[in-house]
This record gives structure tokens, sequence and C-alpha cells, in this order.
DNA sequence: AAGGATATGTTCGGTATCGAACCATATTTG
DNA sequence: CAAATATGGTTCGATACCGAACATATCCTT
């Protein structure tokens, strides 16, 4: 059980060098992160930032008409809440946990006084970067590809945000952080169990064949990967 | 004609406190911007940001195929090129002159010694993160809302990035933008024109009725410049 | 003035996605 | 165990956009 309590899981953490970690450390919170707990709201000054180890959490637009859109999706190797160094305190999105687990949080002045240390600095900058390629391409995406494409897209990108092969994931979820409609999702997601890509049953989704996956999904999910590969090469490779 | 090479026109400097403005001053090249430069590559090194006077440069994301979406617009409130600073020195993405004009740029070694200082530190980021939003609003609008709502959101951002009511620009090239056909793009103006809303011929398009345009745009357009407004203060106002 | 190039308008059939309604099954709750 | 709920599957007509082909109009060059 402690051993769900290695911030270290965050891949960020764990590229810190041993001097700036000690700093950190006291300073971290732990916390559980359920299904469908809102990290932040649009428009809200955040007080913490969250660096999930074992969740994801999507960052989506939520439109004045109630449907919404994905824009990114942040695992272990990645902070939720970057408008808190980056000067803006606030952003117009929603952060939601897409897959329960836990994490790690810190408060917004913690952040903050770290951030202004240059080695830290490159390296928050540097993943916010990534995250930057992660919307741009969810644009591109959005635009140009069919909705099996997508999925795919969005398969791979979440189980690189997890170990294993399993996601805990309802298609109406899906639909929603797609931003499309969820008898669409079960379209395509039948499509892929037909194919022998991936098997699911009522919100539990196993892939069988991520190569499959890859070779199906549009160039969007390699565009993001090896952005993330290249910005932050301490990662943990996927 | 010595008034356009005038860099304070680009917001950013002109926001800048005057001590720093006179170290940055002597760094900077005017640049001539003509249509459809291209101020960087997908995945090359940059070695200049742009900081766009009259010109506006469009980054976009050209697909394998050769299909392009643009994934955000940058003007005279802005920078090209944040990869540099942000640390990334590269990314997926093409900046391409999307309105001719001018500008002035700094050498990449120039921009990153300046990043270190704490006060332009904290405007440079402000601006990206306002240019992540814009991002953001890019994929929920490609997602959600008609080739009519996105025309009226495109002209009114570039629009914003411009003095005046006109702007010259093709169909095809606002085709190029927005990850249409080119037919898509005469409809939807078409719809605009008969409502009275804009006026235009091969290549030239007058905007007739601005609020009428907002009114037709989708929320978007207001929350890309809400969130402009907000984090960069000293801009003018539109 | 003629001819070519550029920009815009129109049409037609095809397709992906939408919106809505409905059903079937599995799981949870009382 | 029965009822309620959650999840996934199916169908149908409507619609927005696509791909392609072609027509028209304006500007530029010579």
């Amino acid at each position: 059980m402690t051993a769900t309590f290695d911030p270290k899981k965050n891949q960020l953490f764990a590229a810190l060098p041993d001097a700036e970690w000690r700093r950190w450390l006291p300073q971290l919170e732990w916390v559980n992160l359920p299904l469908g707990m809102v990290l932040y709201e649009s428009g809200i000054t955040l007080d913490h930032v969250y660096f999930p180890t074992t969740a994801i959490v999507s960052l989506l637009y939520v439109m004045e008409n109630g449907a919404s859109a994905e824009i990114a999706v942040v695992g272990n190797e990645g902070i939720v809440g970057v408008s808190l160094f980056m000067g803006g305190e606030s952003t117009p999105s929603r952060a939601v946990v897409q897959s329960a687990g836990e994490g790690f949080r810190l408060r917004a002045a913690a952040i903050k006084e770290e951030f202004k240390r240059a080695p830290v600095l490159h390296l928050l900058l540097r993943y916010t970067q990534a995250l930057i390629t992660q919307m741009a391409q969810t644009a591109v995406c959005n635009r140009h590809h069919s909705l099996d494409q997508q999925l795919c897209r969005w398969l791979l990108l979440s189980l690189d945000r997890l170990m294993g092969y399993e996601l805990v994931m309802t298609q109406e979820l899906i639909a929603n952080m797609l931003g499309v409609r969820r008898e669409g999702v079960t379209e395509a997601a039948l499509k892929l169990q037909k194919a022998g890509l991936i098997r699911y049953s009522r919100g539990r989704i196993t892939v069988l064949d991520r190569t499959g996956l890859e070779a199906l999904s549009c160039e969007c999910y390699a565009v993001v990967k090896n952005e993330y590969d290249r910005l932050l090469p301490a990662r943990i490779a996927v």
C-alpha cells in the first residue's frame, strides 16, 4: 500500500534533481482522485496544482449549452493546473478525473515559489509545450479525422497514461470526451471489437492489439507521442 | 514611413517597462512579412522569434496528406515562436503569414537571454497562456460549431489583429485555414454577404456589421477574446 | 482587345454524423 | 427476488459537409 504513495510515479517528479526534490517532498499532499472529481472549474482561481500518479484527468471545455469537448488529457506524465505558473491563475476549461486513481498536490503559493527557480522552470515549461502540442493536435483531429480514428487516438493516449491494457470507462463518458454522441462511440467501438483490437463490457475496456490500434489511428497520436518523448526524454517509455 | 518601423505597435513591446525596453530595442531587426512567407517549419529548430506589428501569422498543422488546419492566429498582440522560450526549440506546426505586413524579430539566443529575467518572463508566459486558450477553443469549435459560425469567429479574430475593417484574403486561403473546402467557405460567405454583414470581392473582405458577426459567431470567439483581455490587460482594446 | 489566370458561384451525389426513439441485457438496489 | 438503473445495441430520417465537375466573373498581361 505504501507504494501507491510514491510521488515519483509522476514522471515530472521522477525527473527532478535530488536537491530540488528534497525541497518539494515535504510540501506534497497525497490526494485520492475518484472518477468525476472536478479539480478545477472554468474561470475559478486555482489553489493547487495536481500531479497525477495513477489517475487520468481530462481538461475539457463545457459549452454554454452543456455539451463538452476534451482539449487534453493529463496522466502521470504531467500536471493539472499549468495556468498557475503560466501566470493566469485560471483558465476557461474544467479539469475532471477521467480514470480514478491517486496523485499529489501542491499549494498555489508553493508551486509559484518553486517556479522561480531556474532548473524546475525549464522542466515545467517543456511539459507545458508538450501539452500545447496535444491541444493543437486535438484541434486538427477534430477537424479532419473520422470518429473511428479519433477513438483509436483517444484509447492510445489514455493507455499511455496508465499501466496495463485495461481502462475503466463507459462509452457514454468517452462520447463526452470526444464531443460526439454515445451511439457514435458504440458503432466505432463495435468495429474495433469485431476487428479483434479491443474487448469491452459495461465500462471496462481491454486493449488486445495495441499495434492494430496504432495502425488504425490517425497520425495525430504519433505526433503527440513523439513530441512528449522529445520534450520529456526522462519519461518512462510506453 | 518611419511610423511603420515602430516596434511598439506590437502590444507586448508596448507593455514592456522602459528599462527592459531599452535593452531589447538594439537587438530588434525589422522584417517585411509578405503573404505566404513561412516563418518556421514543422520540426525545424527556430532561430528567431517574430513580433508582428501589421502582419497576421497563422500557426497551422499540415497533415501527411497535405491538408491543413489552423490551430492559432497571431497578430500584433503576440509572438510567433513561443517554443523557443518554452524550451522545445521547435514544434510540429508551421507558421505562415496570412495577412501581409511587417514585424520585428529577435535572434533565438537573445530571447532566451531576456527570458531569464523575471519581469519579461511573466509577460511572455501570460501571453502563452492566452495562446493556449485560443488553441483549446479552436479544438472545441472544430468539434461543435457550423462552418458559418466558424467563419464568423475567424473573421473576428483576424479583425482584432488588424486595424480597420478590411482583410485581404481569398476564400481559398480561408478554406485552408479552417480546414474545409473552398466551396463551403463560398456558401458561408454568401450567407454573410446576403445578411449584409460583410462585402467582398476577389480577395478583399470588408466587414460592414461587426456586431452582427459577433451575434452569429459561436461563443468561442468571446471566450478567446475575454481571455486575451484578461491575461494581457495592457493591450489595445478592440 | 484578346487571352489567360484568378476568384467566386452552382450543382449533384455520397457519406459521416446527428437527433431521436426504442430495445436488450447486465448490474445494483430495495 | 423484483424493481430500478446503467450500459450498450439498433434503427430511421435529417443534415452538414465532402469530392468533383463545371460555370461565371473579374483582373492582369500582352
